[in-house]
Order: structure tokens, then sequence, then C-alpha cells
DNA sequence: GCCAGCCTGGCACCCAGTGCCAGGATGACA
DNA sequence: TGTCATCCTGGCACTGGGTGCCAGGCTGGC
């Protein structure tokens, strides 16, 4: 089972863990350096020095390499949900559940920037970016429920977990178009109050 | 510029949008028969008798066999906005849009149902179709943003927009989910209630 | 009957992604 | 310390979508 119960990580998982870094980190490089459709995974795997095989390996998609922790951030955005108080109307609930969940570590501003822009661009990323949110839907939806009532409990709970993910692309949609200058948390707001205004 | 103003077609276009009418039966019957991943472009040539080169260029992909229509249809919701009274609301004014560029062609329902259940359940589908809903949205935010005051127009038309979008899958979800026994603009009506709701 | 235009098939590519296999490093255990 | 199972690795071959290019055929106009 790969020790996942231990907490020191085998001589193994640290070297898979710092491989992947690496991998990660030279692939970004590139990424922003020629783009990420012009760059491929051989040249990736070229400058890090591993086999094409084993790109393969750690990341299951060459957007992977960008997208993978989202997965992953969707879980813990449903497990901060789940400890929100049940008194919370679903909105309110979902947005401190989302602003519990960011991830604390910040790389360089301007690759983040970058990046970020590249996702917006890049049709393949863009479409692996919904996939990665539908998987977000599918495990908030339930958990909304809860705090709705009537018969609709799920229908409802679908549409307003689709809605706040649609404002959080949408304040991402301004954030990237303001070149960073902006605050994301302000322009969900922003976006959330014209869309449930008169 | 191959005659877009002649209101009879030549010999070449009649013969054009017969082998593609052709080539979309030919390969929504492989699709619903055998699924969309596991149908190659191989298959429908041979079937269909043409080569795969010639594939490519009636169909710039694959996914664009089923959603190839999708481009034009988000035009005809821009164009159908544009005749709207001004003083209509945006909601208003976008639901009875969608409403007027409703396709009136009714196909095979069953195949129909298999296709929208192909679309939401194929990951590569699902990706080129939010491809396309993007293409709406750059369509019609501008002509929503007519519609709204206050300096921040284009971000509300915005918002507002993808939120309509949203609400227009989230109700094709719940569509599909029912095996399309339920009606569709019905749910979309309910999808907004709920998002805009208290 | 000639010519220009569009379309066709076929070929050679590129790139992402997968299955398979042989071999090397590692840790547990006798 | 030797042995064995485990995990990882690179390499190879293959599939499948998509593109650039080119030679040739059909069409319509002159």
């Amino acid at each position: 089972m790969y020790g996942r119960l231990m907490a020191k990580m085998t001589a193994w998982e640290r070297q898979r863990t710092a491989l992947r870094a690496e991998i990660s980190a030279a692939a970004c490089a590139l990424f922003v350096q020629r783009g990420f459709e012009a760059t491929t995974v051989d040249q990736i795997v070229e400058t890090v020095g591993i086999s094409r095989r084993s790109f393969f390996r750690y990341f299951g998609s060459k957007e992977d390499v960008l997208l993978g922790d989202l997965a992953a951030r969707g879980d813990a955005v449903a497990r901060a949900l789940a400890e929100r108080p049940d008194a919370e109307d679903p909105w309110a609930a979902l947005r401190a559940a989302m602003i519990a969940a960011q991830p604390e570590t910040f790389n360089d501003p301007v690759a983040d920037l970058a990046i970020a822009r590249m996702m917006h661009e890049t049709p393949s990323l863009r479409a692996r970016l919904f996939e990665k949110r539908q998987h977000w839907r599918d495990a908030l939806v339930p958990l909304v429920a809860q705090r709705v009532d009537g018969p609709d409990a799920e229908f409802t709970a679908s549409a307003i977990v689709s809605a706040v993910l649609c404002c959080v692309d949408t304040a991402s949609d301004a954030w990237v178009a303001a070149d960073g200058e902006a605050d994301m948390l302000a322009l969900y707001d922003r976006a959330v109050a014209a869309i449930r205004a008169g």
C-alpha cells in the first residue's frame, strides 16, 4: 500500500516527490518560456534527464503538470465545507470553504500570472480545468444539498455549486485581464453580487 | 468567396453539404453504437468511403462532428439577442434569445438522448463543448453589457452571461439524468430561480 | 479545347499517450 | 551476507488524432 500511514517518507517516496517537483519546475519554466503547446513532452524529458515513459508515470498528461493539484484542492474544499456550521447558508459556506482551502504557497507572482494567463488562453488547458471542476462539483453537490431543503435539494445544490464555480471563473478571468492587479476575492464577491442582484 | 451570396448552391456546394451530412450521419450511428472514444476516425471514413484526409477537411476534429453547429448556434443567439427590446433586462433577453435561436429540427429522440448522454460522459466532448461555450460568451458579453449600466458593465455582463450558460448546463445535466423525460426550459427556469433566490 | 479553381487521396510527418518487457536499485528477511 | 520480492526505470512498439504537402482529377468559364 505504499506506506501512506507512516509520517516519515521512505527513501523512495522522498526521491519520487523530489523528482516530481523537479519535472514540474522544469516543465513550468519551459511553458512560460515557449508557451504550453509549443513545448513538447520530449523537450521536458530531455531537460530533466528522464525517459518519456517515466514522465507519464509522474503525470498522467502534459496538462497535469499544471493542473495536477486541482483534484486534491477540490477535496480540500469539500472537507472544509463539511466543517462549516450547519446554519450557514450555501453561498457563505462555499465561500468560506474555498478561502480555507486556498493553498498558502505562493511562488513567483510573475510566473503565476503567466501560468494563469496560459490556462485561460490554451484550449486544452481550459478543457482539463473544466474537467477537474466537474470533479469539484461532484464532491460539493451532496454536501451543499444537506444545507438546502425541499424536494429539489439535489438540483438546487447542483445549480448553486455550478454558479459558485462559474463566479470563480469569472473572477479569475477578470484577474488575468487586469494582469493580476486585482483582489481575486473582491472580484468573486462582485461576480456573485452581479448575478444575484435584483 | 465561395458564393455565399447566391441563393442557389453551386453543384460543388450541394455535393459538399450532402457529403458532410453523410459523414455526420454515419459517424453518429457509429458513436451511438460503439461509443465516442471507441470509434476511430478510420472506422468512420471506411464506412463512408472517403479518405482520412478528407474527413478532416469536413470536420476539424472528431468532436466537431457532434459539436460543429454549436459555433453557428452561438452566433444565432447573439443575433436574436440584438433584436430584443432594449428595455428588457439581461436575464429575460438572454432567455428569449436562446429560445428564439433554438434549432427546430428534431431528429430521432432516442439518438438525441444517447448523444446528449455521450456529451456529458465523454471528457473530450465536454471539453470541446465548453470551448464553444466560451465562444458564445465572447459573442454575448458585449451585447449584454449594453443592457447594464454602471462602470462595471463589462464585468457584470460577463458574470451574467456565464451564469446563464451555467444554468443551461445545469438544466442539461438534469435533463440527461432524467433520461430526457423533463422539460428543458422548465429546468432552466428552476436553475435560475435556485441561484437568484434569497 | 484550354485553363484556373477546387477538391481528392495518399504519403510522410508530429505529438500525446499506453502496454509490455527486461533490467537495475532497494529494503526485508533468513 | 546472500536471496528474494518489490518498485522503479528506460526502451520499444503501437495506437490514434491531426497537419503539411503534393500530384492528380473533376468542374465550370472562356
